[in-house]
DNA sequence: TATAATGTTTGAAC
DNA sequence: AGTTCAAACATTAT
């Protein structure tokens, strides 16, 4: 479920629910259900991973992890974190957080740090970058303040991409090679989007987990990678390492 | 069947 | 005070 384009997916599944009046809420988040119950949903927004049920004067956040998932008109056999019932349909979410903001989402989310918006900024993320010179690149990429959306898959697909090895030096890696990154991050996210939706995202990754099904051609290597020790797949012979 | 994995927060330990 | 680490949440594909 994770990464931004699956949410991107989910919020259009949403859609035909927009402007629906809940008319019960349930589930074992620790939330007051009750305060949902006959409101309308105003809208369905995302930032990121983050996934947003807006409603007039306050907003549920729904974050996945590693095994949320959500299911449509039938529920599964677990519970439910959040069960959202309508007339004649209901919405599953599981294994996710549930948290209740209050006021405008804007207060609280600079959406032009989410890679899939429209409002991302590619200047604001290279001045960020600009500001941690003695970071690896693969732990920056990762980072939901810079890269909102980006995962673990976008970030070792967009260095692949970009020609540059995850433990790159963010100081040392040439400015015209940052913005390749950058501009990777967010279109690898839309390709990622596109293949997901026909089911075809594994077959189109060049990198992560491609470690067996490389060889005999340009060999792929797996390694936990800086500060976060998430894993990398990368080429060295096509991923350069700047230091 | 055992293992690893698309994520993040929290709190203990150093 | 900063860091580093494990634990916690719990599921699914291979």
């Amino acid at each position: 479920m994770p990464e931004g384009p699956p949410i991107v997916i989910l919020k259009e599944k949403m859609d035909y629910l927009k402007h629906k009046i809940v008319s019960e809420a349930s589930g074992y988040a620790e939330i007051d259900m009750e305060a949902l119950s006959h409101k309308k949903i105003l809208d369905f927004k995302s930032w990121g991973k983050h996934f947003f049920i807006c409603f007039n004067d306050f907003t549920i956040r729904i974050h996945f992890g590693l095994f949320g998932s959500y299911q449509f008109h039938e529920p599964k056999k677990v519970n439910p974190k959040l069960a959202l019932h309508f007339n004649n349909d209901d919405v599953y979410f599981y294994v996710c957080t549930i948290e209740r903001i209050e006021g405008a989402l804007e207060d609280h989310y600079d959406f032009s740090a989410d890679v899939m918006s429209d409002e991302w900024d590619v200047a604001k993320a290279l001045g960020k970058l600009k500001d941690l010179p003695k970071k690896q690149i693969g732990d920056v990429l990762l980072d939901q303040k810079i890269f909102s959306g980006v995962g673990n898959i976008i970030k070792n697909e967009a260095l692949y991409r970009a020609g540059v090895h995850p433990e790159s030096l963010v100081g040392k890696i040439p400015a015209a090679k940052l913005k390749a990154i950058v501009k990777e991050a967010r279109d690898f996210s839309f390709d990622f989007l596109k293949w997901r939706k026909v089911d075809q995202l594994t077959q189109n990754l060049e990198v992560y987990r491609r470690t067996e099904t490389r060889i005999g051609e340009k060999p792929v290597v797996k390694k936990d990678t800086g500060k976060s020790k998430r894993s990398s797949y990368f080429s060295v012979s096509e991923q350069k390492l700047y230091q």
